[in-house]
DNA sequence: GTGTTTGCAAACAATTTGCAGAATT
DNA sequence: AATTCTGCAAATTGTTTGCAAACAC
């Protein structure tokens, strides 16, 4: 199955290039329609899980049941406000340990973990303070 | 909103505390139908809900999508196998998440964090190396 | 009696999928 | 020409909800 070129997975793509806020696949699909007003919500959930497979962009799982996408790759932390529900990254230096520490006395192989972290951000907890 | 006896919450409370499989609401359901016939669906996802809500039970996500119930609200960490779909808990002391968590610069309030690890099994990992 | 809980079915929300036609190679 | 991709709609999955009757206090 080799990949063809679509100038709709482009333009998911590249408009999720552009964000820092983590986009759902429906936010996605409401913003890319802008460009392309026939692309349906199948094609972009389809491109979606494509470049998460490919490693383009990873699907990020902050709790809410809602899958939000990310372009940077790179491994961080992320972070839900619990009021708002907006997504944002977490400077965090993490040690790697924690695999190795919960591989200990464990009889399975573990590949891997996730950690969120949830809370007020920034904006919610000043408006709650006023 | 006064909190009345029911049996359905009592056998769904009941089974779940002689389980450490972490069961999903549909398992539940399964279950609890051989002792109430008519039970249905709805009235085990409510009183789910209202067990986890007072704090009896605890619900867990390990990123499958799947709600999966907890009858051990101490704080631990999950495991589940990325091949069978099992959940297990993990013995690890805690990791200095919080030592982590004061060091870094965020204008939010952090309130907590989900942690999960995934895997094979001790099972999946025995048969695929046979 | 008043208020909570139940069973049932319908409603929901997020995501996936079957298919015929359009676009890419 | 062969194959991948798209739009559309219908299907799936996990979960929630409205309602009248049943139950608990």
């Amino acid at each position: 199955m080799a990949l063809k070129y679509s100038r709709q997975r482009e333009a998911i793509k590249e408009f999720l290039s552009t964000r820092k806020d983590h986009p759902t696949a429906d936010m996605v699909y409401t913003q890319v329609r802008k460009e392309f007003p026939n692309i349906s919500l199948g094609t972009v959930y389809r491109n979606l899980t494509l470049l998460a497979e490919t490693g383009e962009i990873s699907r990020i799982n902050v709790g809410d049941g809602i899958d939000h996408f990310d372009p940077d790759t790179s491994e961080h932390y992320h972070f839900q406000c619990k009021k708002c529900g907006c997504v944002q990254d977490l400077k965090l230096e993490h040690t790697g340990k924690t695999n190795e520490l919960a591989a200990m006395q464990f009889d399975g192989e573990i590949m891997g973990s996730v950690t969120y972290f949830y809370g007020l951000c920034g904006k919610c907890k000043e408006a709650r303070n006023s």
